[in-house]
DNA sequence: CAGGCTTCCTGCGCGC
DNA sequence: TGCGCGCAGGAAGCCT
């Protein structure tokens, strides 16, 4: 559920409370939220415990904390993973499944709760290695250090988001115009785009006009831009709307946040018309998920 | 080898 | 009322 707008708000929200904070301690409550964490490299909570945060990183819906000890924390939230910011002290939030103290220069001691209903997402301690071009690994709120070129290694293979400015709209074009599947298959696939999920990629096929089985390789490369276009446009919205404020950001890693359903035109919306032709709007079965579409809108050609 | 299906998970809502 | 089933879907891993 947590897509790329998602996402980000937590990053920018936790930045300004994890960067330089060094991590005092380390409750690991439930073991399955570690089933990402490489045990070969040591004990989760000794590879954390008093080593301190150099930054607050983001590719797609991955998240991570480049350490001091030249690894990093890797957060993945998952379809119900979420990371609260609590004061010491406060009652433990339903569903805490890993807590982190933290020992900020400026800012004194603070909780990092990571919250996860269905415990799909996942914490663990990454080595790190060097992005294959050289450029940033993902993007951060503030100038790079050393970690900045460096890439988890867990999140290597995964390709770069569409609102990274070193994505590369051509590579990524080259690639739909090669791929034998359709296009909402194409567009959840990570490795090829990253950062979108089922709620955005029904958005963006609906304002591009586009039937989730169109064959990607059947898009013209001018369908394929206005289709890079509306992605680009309906994840900028959302991350807009997700607070352009340290306020918003600050009750979204206090529990309040929200999914940006008010902008949404079709996901969830079936029975109701659809925004531009008035047609209800269907939800049919695709690929063991739901997909909303509206039927005139977007034909299969 | 790439495409696509299965599995992992829990809480909630609905129908009988 | 209470039980049980379906549904929600990100991504690794396995099968074809």
């Amino acid at each position: 559920m947590p897509e790329l707008p998602e996402v980000e708000v937590v990053r920018a929200g936790v930045e300004p409370a994890v960067t330089g904070a060094v991590i005092a301690g380390v409750e690991v409550f439930e073991d399955r939220s570690l089933r990402r964490h490489d045990r070969a490299l040591g004990p989760f909570g000794e590879l954390l415990q008093g080593h301190r945060v150099l930054a607050a990183v983001r590719r797609g819906k991955f998240l991570w904390l480049p350490l001091d000890t030249g690894r990093a924390l890797v957060v993945h939230l998952g379809m119900s993973g979420q990371v609260l910011l609590r004061s010491p002290g406060t009652d433990a939030d339903a569903q805490l499944r890993i807590r982190l103290a933290l020992d900020h220069p400026d800012h004194g001691e603070i909780w990092l709760n990571f919250v996860d209903q269905r415990i799909f997402g996942s914490m663990a301690v990454d080595t790190m290695a060097p992005t294959r071009d050289g450029l940033p690994a993902g993007f951060s709120g503030r100038a790079g250090g050393a970690w900045s070129g460096l890439i988890p290694s867990q999140v290597a293979h995964i390709a770069r988001d569409p609102l990274d400015v070193s994505f590369s709209a051509s590579s990524f074009l080259a690639a739909l115009a090669r791929k034998k599947t359709g296009i909402k298959r194409a567009l959840l696939d990570q490795t090829l785009i990253s950062g979108i999920g089922n709620i955005y990629a029904d958005e963006a096929l609906f304002a591009a006009r586009l039937h989730y089985e169109q064959p990607a390789a059947s898009l013209s490369p001018a369908k394929a831009r206005v289709l890079l276009a509306a992605v680009r446009s309906i994840l900028n919205r959302a991350l807009a709307e997700g607070g352009t404020s340290f306020d918003a950001q600050y009750v979204n890693v206090n529990g309040q946040s929200g999914y940006f359903s008010h902008s949404l035109s079709v996901y969830g919306r079936q029975g109701k018309p659809c925004p531009v032709c008035g047609t209800p709007l269907v939800r049919e079965q695709f690929m063991n998920r739901s997909s909303h579409l509206c039927p005139r809108c977007q034909r299969l050609r």
